[in-house]
DNA sequence: ACCGTATCGGAGCACCCCGTCCGGTTCCCC
DNA sequence: GGGGAACCGGACGGGGTGCTCCGATACGGT
C-alpha cells in the first residue's frame, strides 16, 4: 500500500530503491518538497532514469517519502485517544505533531497541499482529522478546552505551524514548541496561564 | 525613495509604468511573488523588456510593488503607538497587521523572507519592529498581557499567521481574523477568556 | 564461465523561467 | 508635419526542471 512490492526485484534494484527513498525522505525533510529529482538522484548516486524506474513520477516519491510521516502522526492521534486525560492526550497530540511538521518541511506542506492525484494522503488526514474531532470533543467535554474551539481551529493551528521558518531544524523545533504551548493557551478553558517554554529566536532579523 | 523618478519620462512610458505596477501589485496579491514576469507583462499589455526598462529586475519589481503595504504596516504600528490603552492599541495591530498580510501573500512572504539585496525592507521591518516592541512593552507594564511574552513571540504569531492557505482572500482574511484572536488570546494576562470571532473552514478537505 | 535479461545512467526532449538585444514604432518639439 | 530621440516588444540566450530513450552494464541462473 505505501512501498511498492520489492519482492522481484534484482538485489542491486532493492539496494538502489532503499537508498533512494531514504535520500529523498532526508531531501525534502531539510529542503522542502521542492527538491529536483536530479538532484536527489545525485545523491543517492543513481541516474535519473533509476529513481523514475521505481517512482514514475515526483509525486509518487514524495508519497513513498511521507508514508511513514504519516503513520507517525496517524499514531500520534491515536496515542492521544489512548490517554487517560483527554486535556492532556489533546495537548500532547499537538505538540507532537507541530514537532514532527517542523520537523519535516516538505511532509507538512505536502499534507495541507491538495495534491489533486491519487495520493493517499487524503484517506489519512482524513483518518488524523476524525480522530482529532473525538479528541477534541472529549477535551470539551471534559472542561479543559473552550467550548467555542471548534476542529476548523486545531487545522488553522496546524497550518500556522507551517508558516514558522528558521536557520535550523532544531531552531524550527524550538520555535513550534513554543507556538504549540501558545496555541493550547489559547484553546485553554482553565483561565490560569500555564507556564511557556523558553522564547525562541526566530530567523528573521530582528531589530535591525 | 520608493517610486522610481517618473519626472522626465514620456508620456506613453509613464502609462506603462504605472499599469505594471497596479498589474504587478494585484498579482503578487492573489499568487504569491512567483509569478511570472512575462505574465505581469502579458496583463499589463506590454513588452517583457519595457518591464525590464523601468525595474532592471524582478527583485526591484517586488520592492516597487510592496512598497505602499509596508508604508501601511509602518502607518499600523504607529497607530497602534498612538492609542490611548496600549492594551487596546497591541491587540488592534496584530489583527490589522495579520489581515494586511492575509491580503498580499506575496508582501508577507517577501517581508518574512530574508532578501539580501538593496531592497530597503531591512530598514522598515526594523523600525515596525522597535514599534512593536515599545508597544509590546507598554501593553505589559499596563497589564494587559503576559510578562513572558516576548518581541520573539510576535514575530513568530506573524510568521504562523503567513501559513495560513485558503481559496480565496476572502476566506484568508476571515481565517487570520480568527486566529488572530486565537493567538491575542494566548498572550492576554487577564484570564478572562474572550470572545472569539466566528470559525472558519481553512482551505483543507476536512473530514473526507 | 557464460549468456539472456533485468537494470542502469547519461544524453536528450519539451517546457518554463529571468533577463537582454535590436529593428521597428511612437511621441514630442520645432 | 517632419525628424530625431525615446521607447516598445518579440525573438533570443542561458539555465533549470520533470520525464524518456536507448546503448552499455551487471546480475544470477545454468
Amino acid at each position: 500500500m505505501t512501498a511498492p512490492v520489492v519482492h522481484e526485484l534484482r538485489s542491486d534494484a532493492r539496494d538502489n530503491q532503499e537508498r533512494i527513498l531514504e535520500v529523498a525522505r532526508a531531501a525534502f525533510a531539510s529542503e522542502g518538497f521542492d527538491v529536483p529529482i536530479r538532484e536527489i538522484a545525485r545523491r543517492a548516486q543513481v541516474g535519473v532514469a533509476t529513481v523514475y524506474r521505481r517512482f514514475p513520477t515526483k509525486e509518487a516519491l514524495l508519497a513513498a517519502a511521507f508514508a511513514e510521516r504519516m503513520a507517525a502522526c496517524l499514531t500520534i492521534v491515536e496515542e492521544g485517544l489512548a490517554a487517560a486525560d483527554p486535556w492532556q492526550g489533546f495537548r500532547l497530540v499537538i505538540e507532537r505533531l507541530m514537532e514532527v511538521h517542523a520537523l519535516d518541511r516538505g511532509f507538512a506542506r505536502a499534507l495541507t497541499s491538495k495534491f489533486p492525484r491519487v495520493f493517499d494522503f487524503a484517506e489519512g488526514r482524513g483518518r488524523a482529522l476524525r480522530g482529532l474531532a473525538e479528541l477534541l470533543s472529549r477535551a470539551k467535554e471534559a472542561g479543559g478546552i473552550r467550548k467555542d474551539v471548534v476542529l476548523e481551529d486545531v487545522v488553522l493551528a496546524l497550518m500556522a505551524n507551517e508558516g514558522i521558518r528558521a536557520d535550523s531544524p532544531q531552531a524550527r523545533v524550538a520555535a513550534s514548541r513554543r507556538f504549540a504551548a501558545l496555541m493550547i493557551q489559547s484553546f485553554r478553558a482553565d483561565p490560569a496561564p500555564v507556564p511557556l517554554p523558553s522564547p525562541v529566536r526566530p530567523s528573521l532579523p530582528i531589530s535591525q
